[in-house]
DNA sequence: CAAGGGTTGTGTACAATGTACACATAGGCT
DNA sequence: AGCCTATGTGTACATTGTACACAACCCTTG
């Protein structure tokens, strides 16, 4: 099937050195392009070994299982996320009522997660393969450039919501979950569902209209 | 591991006929059953035909690969889906102002699809494991006692809440996609996310909370 | 600078899975 | 009764994850 020649390293440049250098960055690296090819499922040990030009069982000098491989890849993705996230976030306007630049945040971090979701739907997916947690720890591998992870940048938002006079703190209590509920659902369905043959236009103007939704519900 | 006899056939009344009776039936509900322990990854086409007492190949002759058995056990779990969907609707009191009802008729649509979630989260994620499209044509295979399928009965609560005055027309357009978006997301976490230990009742009480900011936000 | 030792990669091996191909058998139709 | 075909069996192979023993290397320590 794949015309490759029989050789035993199918590819990578066969290296000279028996130590390879950084191996677990290579094989994360493959896993990454594995991810953004074919999602969970293409992020397979052997074919990460293959193209780091190495011996399938060299990865486990450096992961446990494929699965720990896979949760490595998933921080990376969250990290990736993140980073869109922040990018959408950093395009606001300022000059901004704080009411108002606080609702565009919202926005922008709804907006930086579906785009993500659409552009790197790949990564997206192995994002949320595992079982997930929102976890307070703010583990730098799966954060954007702020340091704050998916989640946080939520939360970042909402808080800003309520600073600026926009949201009690009463609705403010778990509210994350709600927003995030709304957005990743959406996420799905453009992903896998019946709106994945959507336009990047076209999904915008249903992502607005899902904020809208939220931002009046909330 | 396993510990059961060396036999060739693991389980299943060994059959003294050569024909199964219905295997493609057998082979099915060992499907759900699987789906319901473990999810689309537990549902091998082997381990359905060992269940089922029968060699491996014999599923060949009823399904073109594991992944069309797979579809018609996902056909299975929307079905299943819809009607726990309608016995969620069946439960609203009459005897009550139109809009009151078609409000509550939507909250019960989206209720029964948070439950089934909870309570059979094997068989929602094979649901909603492939690619699964809002088709219109109405496969009697994935609908529920009505004859809807989960797509269709969020459809007939929207029109109600039309036709009920309390949603206008405009609005109404791409309203299911708003609406499965919110209520989908939350499922999912609630299976594998941040709110996957949540007893039932508070599982309940936040879908309460999301439903709140559907009608308002639609 | 030499020797040893721990770290990292290799080779071989095994179980499990999906699936192809040839063969066997039973039940219904002529 | 006898054949034909739908249905199940047997054997076989590629692919995957992973265990275990071995090999090569670099780094520390004497």
């Amino acid at each position: 099937m794949k015309a490759m020649t029989k050789s035993k390293a199918g590819r990578g440049p066969r290296r000279s050195t028996y130590r390879h250098g950084d191996l677990r960055r290579a094989l994360i690296d493959a896993g990454i392009r594995l991810a953004r090819e074919g999602g969970p499922d293409a992020v397979l040990l052997r074919e990460a070994t293959r193209r780091a030009g190495v011996a399938p069982n060299a990865a486990y000098r450096h992961f446990a299982s494929r699965e720990d491989l896979l949760k490595a890849v998933r921080a990376s993705a969250l990290s990736a996320l993140a980073v869109r996230m922040e990018s959408e976030v950093a395009k606001i306007r300022t000059r901004k009522r704080p009411a108002d630049f606080a609702r565009a945040s919202l926005r922008a971090v709804g907006t930086g997660y579906l785009r993500f979701a659409q552009e790197e739907s790949g990564l997206f997916r192995v994002a949320f393969s595992g079982p997930f947690d929102a976890e307070p720890t703010a583990d730098p591998a799966k954060a954007g450039q702020t340091g704050l992870n998916p989640f946080q940048l939520l939360g970042a938002a909402l808080d800003r919501l309520v600073a600026a006079g926009v949201l009690t703190a009463e609705r403010r209590a778990g509210a994350e979950y709600l927003a995030w509920s709304a957005v990743h659902g959406l996420a799905l369905l453009m992903i896998a569902g019946p709106l994945h043959r959507l336009t990047p236009a076209q999904a915008h103007a249903v992502g607005q209209r899902l904020l809208d939704v939220v931002e009046r519900g909330l």
